[in-house]
DNA sequence: AGCGCGAAGTTATATCATATTACATTCGCG
DNA sequence: CGCGAATGTAATATGATATAACTTCGCGCT
C-alpha cells in the first residue's frame, strides 16, 4: 500500500486529506482511552469536517479502526527494530522484552488495539494486519539469537511473547501484585527472560545428544 | 454480601427478582459475546420489562457488569478450589494451569470480564472486585505447593499467571501461532509450569546455601 | 382493616453514536 | 471547458444509555 500523496488543503469545502488526518486523530484517541474511545462524530467534529464525511474514507468505525491498526504496528515494527540493531550491552532479547513492556504500559491503548483487540481477533490469518503482528513476532525469535532453528526457537519465543503479553495487561488491570512485597514488572520480565534462554540452551543440548 | 431472598414473581406488574435475573442474563451474555456484548435494554426486552427498569437496581450499565463480574469470580473460584482439593495424578498446579486455560478459551467472554476488562481495571484497590481476583491468585499460590514462604513463592505464582493470562489471551487473538509448525496450547502452558517450577526449586536452594 | 410510604415498575424524553440516503461542490482529466 | 468521480453536506433512521415524572403494589404500622 504505497502512501498516498498528501494532497494540501485546498479550499474550505474539501479537507483536502482527511482520510489521513482521520488516521492520525483516531491514533491519538487510542492512545488516551484506548480502541473504545474511537468515535466517528467526534473526531468529525474535531477535524471540522460533517459528522457522515468520514464514511467516504472508511465503510465503518471497525475500518477505520483496522487502518489505524496497520498504522501503529508500523511504529511499533520501526521501533523495535531500530532497538534490536543498536549495539547495546544487553542481550537483544531483554532489550525487546524491556521495551515492550514500556510500552505496552506507556503507551497502552496503542498496545491494546494491537494485540488485545476485536479488531485484531477479526483479523483473518493472512490479512494484512496479522502479518504485520506475525512480522512483530519474527523480530522476537530474531531477538532470540538462538542457535535452535525452527520449531525449538519458536516455542521459546511464543512463550517469552505470552508471558511478556500477560505481564503487560495483567499490570494495566491493576492485577499484577501480590500480598507480600512488591516485584517490580521489570524485574518479572528479566526473570521470565533468562528463565525461558536458559530452558532454550538445556533443550538445544538435550536435542543435540539425541541426534548425535 | 448475604445472598437475596430470591423473592418469588407476585403479579404482572412486578418481576419479582429482576436484579438477580439481569445477572443471570447479562451473563449469559457476556459468555456468548464478552462484556461489551451486553446492552441494558436488550436485557430488559428480553426479560419481559421496560428498558429503563434495570435503573431501579443498577445505576448504570457499569455497576451491573461489576456484579456480573464479582458473579463470575464466585462461580471461577468454586471450580478452581474444587479441582485443586481434588486428588489427582498431576500437580495442583499443573491442573489449575490447565484449567484455567480451558476456562480461558471456551468461556473467553466471562474469562475477559474478569481478567482484561474496563470493569476491573477501574476495580479500586480494596473492592470487592479486586479481592476476589487476588482471593484467585492466593489459589494460584496454594497449588504451587511451594515450600518457600513469601517472595520467592509469590513471584513464581506472578511469572505463572502472567504467562498463563497471556496464552490465554493471544490465543483468543489468533496470534498464538509460530510459521515453522503447531504448537499446543496445552504443551506450552505446560511448559511454563515446569520451567517455572524449576526456576523455584533453584532459586530456593541458593537460598538456602546463602542462608546457611 | 386500611392507610400510606417506599420499592419497583411504567411512559416519555433527552442525548449521543453509528450508519444510510439524497444532494451539493469541486478536482482533475480528456 | 465540461463532465464524471471524489469528497463534501444536510437530513434522517436506528438503537443505546440514562433521567424525569408518574403509577402500581407490597408491607409495616397504627
Amino acid at each position: 500500500m504505497p502512501p498516498r500523496p498528501a494532497r494540501k488543503a485546498l479550499n474550505a469545502y474539501h479537507h483536502g486529506d482527511l482520510r489521513d488526518a482521520l488516521v492520525q486523530a483516531a491514533l491519538h484517541e487510542v492512545e488516551l482511552g484506548g480502541p473504545e474511545a474511537v468515535s466517528i462524530s467526534a473526531l468529525a467534529k474535531k477535524l471540522g469536517v460533517s459528522q457522515p464525511a468520514p464514511y467516504k474514507h472508511f465503510a465503518d468505525r471497525e475500518t477505520l479502526l483496522t487502518a489505524v491498526t496497520a498504522e501503529a504496528f508500523r511504529q511499533f515494527s520501526a521501533m523495535m527494530r531500530a532497538a534490536i540493531e543498536k549495539p547495546s550491552k544487553q542481550s537483544k532479547l531483554s532489550r525487546f522484552a524491556q521495551l515492550t513492556l514500556d510500552f505496552g504500559l506507556r503507551r497502552n491503548g496503542i498496545y491494546r488495539l494491537m494485540f488485545a483487540s476485536r479488531t485484531m481477533a477479526c483479523a483473518p490469518k493472512g490479512s494484512e494486519l496479522h502479518s504485520a503482528a506475525m512480522e512483530t513476532f519474527e523480530l522476537l525469535v530474531e531477538a532470540l539469537e538462538a542457535p535452535a532453528v525452527g520449531l525449538l526457537r519458536e516455542r521459546s519465543a511464543l512463550k517469552i511473547w505470552a508471558s511478556l503479553h500477560g505481564v503487560v495487561m495483567l499490570a494495566e488491570q491493576g492485577l499484577l501484585t501480590g500480598q507480600v512485597a512488591h516485584v517490580s514488572r521489570e524485574e518479572l520480565v528479566e526473570d521470565i527472560v533468562q528463565e525461558t534462554k536458559l530452558a532454550l540452551s538445556v533443550a538445544i543440548e538435550a536435542a543435540g545428544k539425541a541426534g548425535s
